[in-house]
DNA sequence: GTTAGCACTCAACTCTCTCGAGTGCTAACA
DNA sequence: TGTTAGCACTCGAGAGAGTTGAGTGCTAAC
C-alpha cells in the first residue's frame, strides 16, 4: 500500500496544486511548474495508478484530477510539511492579540473571531465547561425589594448569575443568613459533584422557607445541566463564501443552516477522544451529510495543563491544510499565554 | 401631489405582487388578478403615469414595473393595511416565547434569534445602555490568592464583572474594607454620573492602596465608554440568502461583512431621535451604502415605560412590510410582557 | 375616458458550434 | 523496462444565432 517516492511527489503537487487553484489539475501542469523532470505522460499514467488506488477523482473524463478523502487523507498524514508562517502573519496576529476584553465570555468571542480573521475560515469554540470548575463564590445580591440576584463565579473565573424572585415573607436578615449557608456548603465545591446529599445540608442548614431555597437549588442544577456542554461561539461564517465551491447560494444556506444549530456543530468538532493534539477530519469523514465537502481541524486549549475548551476550524476539503495547522499551532500558544497571563499568573 | 383612487389601488396591487413574487409586475397580470375593473390597456396607461412621477421604475423597456424607494414609502406610509397576524402565526410566536434563559445576556441573544426565527429576516438587537443605569451592587470577590473579581450590578439586572490582579501587599481585610467603601459610595449611583468627584472621594475614604484602586475605578470607566452603547446582537444572519436578491454570493458577503461591523450595524438601526414608534427607513433611505437594496424596520423595546434597548429587523426593500410590522408590534408587546413579569413584577 | 389591436423591445432560453484542456493508448526510443 | 512523443478522443465551457414570450407604447375606434 505504500506509495513510492514519484507517485508522493505527484500526489502532493496535485494536492497543493488544487488547494490554492480549486481546479482539477492535468498532467502537463504538474509537469512543467513542479520540475519533476518526467513528461506530462509519465505523469499521466502514474495519475491513472493513483486514481486506479483511490487517492484521486475525475470530475469527468476530460478533466484533470482532484483528489479524493482518501488523497487529502494520505497528504496529510503523509507528505505534508511544516508551513512556516510569514513575518506579515505573524504580525497580523501580533495586532489581533492586542485586543483584549476582561469578561470571560467576551473574551472567548472576541478569541473566536480573532482566529477566524487570522485563518480566514469559520472558527467554532466550545467555552469551559461548568461541570470541571469548582465555586470560587457564591453571593446573594438583592437589587431591588422583590429581586435578588445568585451570583456564581467558579475557580476559571466564569461569572454565572440568575435573578431569582424573593418572597413577600423573606427579609434581608434571612438572605444574608442563607447567603452564608450558601457560602460554608458550596464553596470551593466541584460543581459536578454537587448532589441531593449537599442540597439537602443546605435545606437542613437553614430549616424553613424552601420557596427562596428552590429557585436558587434550581440555578444550581441548571449550572450542572444547561451549562454541561460550555457555550459555543461561532464566528466567520461568512468566510466560507470566500470559496468557490459555495458559490451556490444553497449550498451556502445549507452551511449556515447547519451552523446554526449547535447540536451539529458540538459533533462536528467533538474530540475522538483518544488524541490532545491537532486532530483533522476530512469530508466524509465527518458523520454529518451537510459536512461532506468540508474539513474540520480541532484543538484543544489549555490554560497550564488544563484543558479548557474545544476549538474548530471548518473549511471546503480543499482547504489549506498545512498553513492552518501550523496558524492554530501558532494561535493556540498565543491563547493559552493570554489566558494563562489574565488568569493564572502566579497561583493555581 | 396625491393620487386618485385608481392610481393608489394599483400601486397598491403592484407593490404587494412584487413583495410576494419578487418579479417586474405587468398590467395584465394585474388587470387579471385584482380585480379592479380596469383592461390591462388602462392599466399600462395608469402605470406610465405612475413611472412618470417617480413612484414605479422599469427594468428594461420589456419588462414590466417594480416600486421605486418612493414607491414603496407611499405604499408604507399610506396605502400599506394593517395586517391581521394568523393563528398559526400567534401559535408559533407562543412556542418561541416558551424558551426562557434567565441571564440577561444570553436572553437578549435569545429574543434576538426568535424574532428572526418569526420573522424570517435578520434581526438586531442593541441591550440596554449601562449609561442610564445605577449601580445596584458592586462587590469584590477574592478568587485566589492573586486575583479578585469586581462585580457590578445595574438595577436592569445586568451583570458586569472584571477580573483584576491583587498587589502581593494586599491582605483580605483591606479588601473587605475597600469592598465597603465603594458600596457606600457606589450604590445608587447613575453610572453616567460617576465623576471625577466621586472617584476622589473614595481615594480620599481609602487613603492608600492606589494599586487595587487603579482597576477597579478603569473597570466602572470602563462602564462609561465602552459599554455605553450597549451590547449588539445580530441574528439570523442567513435569512438574507432566502431572497433571490441575494443569490449573487458578492452581494451576500458584502451584507454578512455589513452585519460583522458593529458600528456599521449600530448605524443603520439608530433612532431618527423623533418618534418612539415603529420607524422604516427604505433603500437608499438608509445612508449606508451597503444598505442600498435593504430596508429596516426599528422601533425601542420597553419594560414598563423605560427603553430598554434598540431593535432592528434587515430585509430587502420587497420586504413584506405590512406582515413584519404586524409582527415586529406583537413581538415587541410580548417582550415587553416577558420582561416585565421576570424583572420588574411587583417593583419598580 | 376606455379599450382592442398591433408593432416593437428585450431578457431568457435553447440549440449548435467551436475551442481547448485534458485524457488514454500506442509505438518508438533509451 | 521505463519513458516519451504523437495522436485520436472526450467533454465542459463559452460564444453566437435563433426563438419565445412577457411586456410595453401608441393609435384608432368605441
Amino acid at each position: 500500500m505504500d506509495l513510492g517516492e514519484r507517485k508522493r511527489k505527484i500526489l502532493s503537487s496535485i494536492v497543493n496544486e488544487y488547494i490554492v487553484g480549486a481546479e482539477p489539475v492535468g498532467s502537463r501542469h504538474i509537469a512543467k511548474n513542479y520540475g519533476l523532470g518526467l513528461s506530462p505522460a509519465t505523469i499521466r499514467n502514474e495519475m491513472a495508478d493513483l486514481e486506479e488506488m483511490g487517492y484521486l477523482e475525475q470530475p469527468h473524463t476530460s478533466a484533470g484530477r482532484v483528489p479524493s478523502v482518501k488523497g487529502y487523507r494520505f497528504y496529510v498524514n503523509e507528505l505534508m510539511t511544516g508551513y512556516q508562517l510569514t513575518l506579515q502573519e505573524l504580525d497580523a496576529l501580533r495586532h489581533m492579540l492586542e485586543l483584549r476584553v476582561e469578561q470571560f465570555d467576551k473574551l472567548i468571542g472576541q478569541i473566536s473571531a480573532m482566529i477566524s480573521r487570522f485563518t480566514n475560515y469559520t472558527t467554532v469554540l466550545v467555552s469551559p465547561e461548568m461541570r470541571r470548575g469548582t465555586i470560587k463564590s457564591i453571593e446573594l445580591v438583592p437589587i431591588d425589594k422583590g429581586n435578588m440576584l445568585v451570583i456564581v463565579v467558579t475557580n476559571e473565573g466564569v461569572v454565572n448569575h440568575k435573578r431569582v424572585k424573593i418572597p413577600d415573607n423573606v427579609d434581608e436578615m434571612f438572605i444574608m443568613k442563607f447567603s452564608q449557608v450558601l457560602k460554608e456548603h458550596l464553596s470551593g465545591a466541584v460543581i459536578g459533584d454537587i448532589n441531593v446529599q449537599t442540597i439537602s445540608q443546605i435545606k437542613q442548614a437553614m430549616e424553613t422557607n424552601y420557596e427562596l431555597l428552590f429557585p436558587v437549588l434550581d440555578f444550581i442544577s441548571e449550572l450542572l445541566c444547561d451549562m454541561e456542554d460550555g457555550e459555543l461561539y461561532v464566528r466567520g461564517e461568512a468566510n466560507i463564501l470566500n470559496f468557490p465551491e459555495y458559490s451556490d447560494v444553497g449550498k451556502a444556506r445549507e452551511f449556515f443552516d447547519f451552523l446554526s444549530d449547535p447540536d451539529s456543530v458540538r459533533e462536528a468538532i467533538a474530540s475522538k477522544g483518544t488524541s490532545d493534539d491537532i486532530d483533522i477530519k476530512i469530508g466524509t469523514e465527518n458523520k454529518l451529510d451537510v459536512m461532506r465537502d468540508c474539513s474540520v481541524i480541532t484543538t484543544n486549549y489549555y490554560v497550564g495543563d488544563k484543558v479548557m475548551g474545544r476549538l474548530g476550524i471548518i473549511g471546503p476539503t480543499r482547504m489549506d491544510y498545512a498553513k492552518t495547522v501550523a496558524k492554530l499551532k501558532r494561535v493556540t500558544e498565543s491563547i493559552n499565554q493570554l489566558l494563562h497571563d489574565l488568569y493564572f499568573d502566579d497561583s493555581n
